[in-house]
DNA sequence: AACCGAATTTGACTTAAGTCAAAAAAACAT
DNA sequence: ATGTTTTTTTGACTTAAGTCAAATTCGGTT
């Protein structure tokens, strides 16, 4: 059984028939540093899980890339997330390390949602989830300041953000890395 | 037939078994300004749709209000907010005008969500809805200034907008109060 | 109409964080 | 190793927004 489907199980029960039509459509990939799972403007969105690596995704905004989230093997927003409508995605995806992936396409998706009922229970439970991670995020951004932001990013993940650049973590706290490079000098 | 069940139908079909069990599930209540549907640490929480008026929630930090959403009769973040988890709330839900909603409380609409599969479609759609909205505050917070996050939030709802207070619309846009006073006198 | 309390505005000053530019350090390739 | 590019750090200065305090305006009551 793969991690996909382990992690999905998490959410609920998958029957044999279900588990079956899951793993017909799910797709590995293996990327290099450097390329796009999906760039702006594509509708190719789709529901995914990292094996191993890490992405980002961002957004470009008056000639800026604003990171929106990162992604990597243990939970973190995401890591796992289904792009919920088919519509073109204002975000591009990007590798930033030799990063395995297994994921089912939106359309894929999209059946198994009509065909198996009990996929929507898994389904609004993940959205759920995504929806308590978001919340947490705009808080933060909300009230805290840059060094606390900071230390609450490190405090959800300390290993993975050590293998995120000064850059694209200053990017996705709202801040200039001139500012994080001094609240890292203490 | 009521506005919850209107606005429900608009993300799915619904039986008519299953709109009978969220009738008898359906609670109404009129409140007057300054009461409170919700307080923080209570676990009664529920799924919710204003009929008429106007209601924010909040946050308590550091020993100041933070509003988190507020909720009115046109469609906004909060205006029908499934609360996911039956755990302690963190956020207080008060009345800003004499209110009329409608709602399902928490185990009423597990129950549903267990007998009834159909709903989790329902579900699964107004929570990736919400994470959408989620997603454009948290992008907002990211990467506008005070007064760019001013006008994107007069822009989503004028005249509901209108109604909130001041003080309550700076607390949600996370700055002081005399910022946004100097703001608005242009 | 006159009063009260709450909400909003104004003023003076402080602070957090941004910008721009250059130097230093690290990562990568030849 | 040596040079090249990218990333991070440092410095000087600017700007957005916060704080505190006082004044003003607004809403509702008698």
């Amino acid at each position: 059984m793969n991690a996909f489907l382990t992690h999905l199980k998490k959410y609920g029960y998958i029957s044999d028939e279900l588990e079956e039509a899951i793993n017909q459509r799910t797709k590995r990939v293996v990327r290099q540093k450097g390329d796009y799972f999906l760039k702006q403007g594509q509708v190719v969105s789709s529901l995914f899980l990292i094996e191993q690596g890490l992405i980002r995704a961002f957004y470009v905004h008056q000639g800026r890339e604003i990171n929106l989230w990162f992604g990597f093997e243990n939970y973190v927003l995401g890591s796992i997330l289904p792009v919920y409508f088919n519509e073109p995605s204002f975000e591009n995806i990007q590798f930033l390390e030799e990063t395995t992936l297994v994921y089912i396409s939106s359309s894929d998706l999209n059946e198994l949602y009509d065909s198996y009922r009990e996929m929507n229970l898994i389904g609004r439970k993940m959205a759920e989830e995504i929806c308590k991670i978001l919340e947490k995020r705009a808080l933060s951004l909300q009230i805290e300041s840059a060094e606390e932001r900071y230390k609450t990013l490190l405090a959800s993940d300390p290993e993975a953000i050590h293998r995120i650049s000064l850059g694209n973590i200053a990017s996705y706290l709202g801040i200039a890395q001139e500012t994080l490079s001094r609240i890292r000098g203490k």
